[in-house]
DNA sequence: ATGTGCCAGATTGTTGAACAAATCTTGTGC
DNA sequence: GCACAAGATTTGTTCAACAATCTGGCACAT
């Protein structure tokens, strides 16, 4: 599930209590809204209070977690305004980056892969982890524009994307309409048809943002 | 120049001491691979060694500072891989917002008042001034998407750049030429001829990387 | 002379306790 | 029921200490 052992244990407390939490608000374990109390965590995560204070800087910059000041850490929730900010960044980054990407040959390997996992997640009914297959197959399809800060964007782009899916009621309505999409719209790419495929993928992003902004209050 | 100080100081000691560590390093006070040492700051900022530290994490996020474990952290310093990766996400960013920019009417206050401050940066001979405003001309162009969320990571790019501009050693040559072409596109886009303007800014990024990779070691 | 291993010094990573400042809660009086 | 002030709680920040790790130089064997 998670990552090696070792290789969390040399990144250092910090960074392994930011891990901790950052699984946890994706899980769903501590929704949107949480108040996170600095001396109600520093027994459960094992950390003094100054080295807590340092993970919650991190998740703050990544926008996982909000600070208000003398108030205390709490976990984001989204607005419609940013869910709409967030799809409208998705369409560029990901519309010009299947749009521009080489179709000789197409690098889809990483893409087909993403979509096989949703499958075999659907065929588990692990909802969540469908959600989390269908954001790393779009973050492939980002990786296809070669910029190692765009993936990171990305990345960053899709844990909060998936901290909202933590609060919708039904997963299964939000997650299995879209894994047929991502099939088409690797084959288009594929095809070498990219204009299609980055039409397809278009069509796909409306109708996501219009499910996700309906699911919500 | 700088923020208005009630904000600062509202923001904090931490935030603070990472806005003047920001300020140095764009200054070029701090070169690209200077050490900074924990113990040695903490006196010129008045600041402990904690807070320091979560100074450095804030500018690690950003990407101005580099974490070495149990070494230290450096001012960073921009391989040609990475400064090609900024441009490669500087041309989908600025292209894409610009040709999808609204022109009945056109958005280009903001462009045109950094082409002034351009201007007079360059009848001052203030070369710095010159470089911060070619950059608030570009963040002003992804502002025409309307995302804060691109406004936000574009703003980090620039800062980035800007580090690595305090490392040249004759920046007229790298800033004056542009002013022009700054100008050229902004008319373009004022006269409604987005695609014309998209493609002229293509050529100033290829430009401007050109002259930016030739310029270094 | 050169390479290896080791030790002491310095720096970072982390902890715990302390205090000031701000916020939240409680209780009082009207 | 509501305004208001005192107390309790929580965050923001500092300080001092210790463990873990890196650096540089020295002795030593080859």
């Amino acid at each position: 599930m998670t990552g090696p052992v070792t290789t969390v244990d040399r990144a250092g407390s910090a960074a392994r209590a930011a891990e901790q939490l950052r699984n946890s608000m994706i899980n769903g374990d501590l929704a949107p809204g949480t108040r996170l109390a600095e001396a109600s965590l520093t027994g459960p995560l094992g950390v003094s209070r100054n080295t807590l204070r340092e993970a919650f800087s991190t998740l703050v910059e990544e926008g996982l977690l909000v600070r208000r000041p003398h108030r205390g850490v709490f976990v984001a929730v989204l607005s419609s305004a940013q869910i709409a900010d967030i799809y409208r960044v998705r369409a560029i980054l990901e519309c010009t980056a299947l749009a521009e990407a080489p179709v000789d040959p197409p690098q889809a390997a990483g893409m087909r892969a993403a979509v096989e996992d949703a499958r075999r997640a659907i065929a588990a009914s692990d909802w969540r982890a469908v959600g989390t297959s269908n954001m790393h197959f779009h973050e492939q399809i980002v990786a296809l524009a070669g910029s190692q800060r765009l993936n990171g964007w990305m990345k960053q782009l899709t844990a909060e994307l998936r901290l909202a899916f933590a609060g919708v009621p039904d997963p299964s309505a939000l997650h299995r309409p879209f894994v047929a999409m991502n099939d088409e719209i690797t084959r288009a790419y594929e095809d070498g048809r990219t204009d299609t495929a980055a039409d397809l993928l278009r069509d796909y992003l409306r109708t996501s943002e219009r499910v996700m902004l309906g699911s919500l209050p």
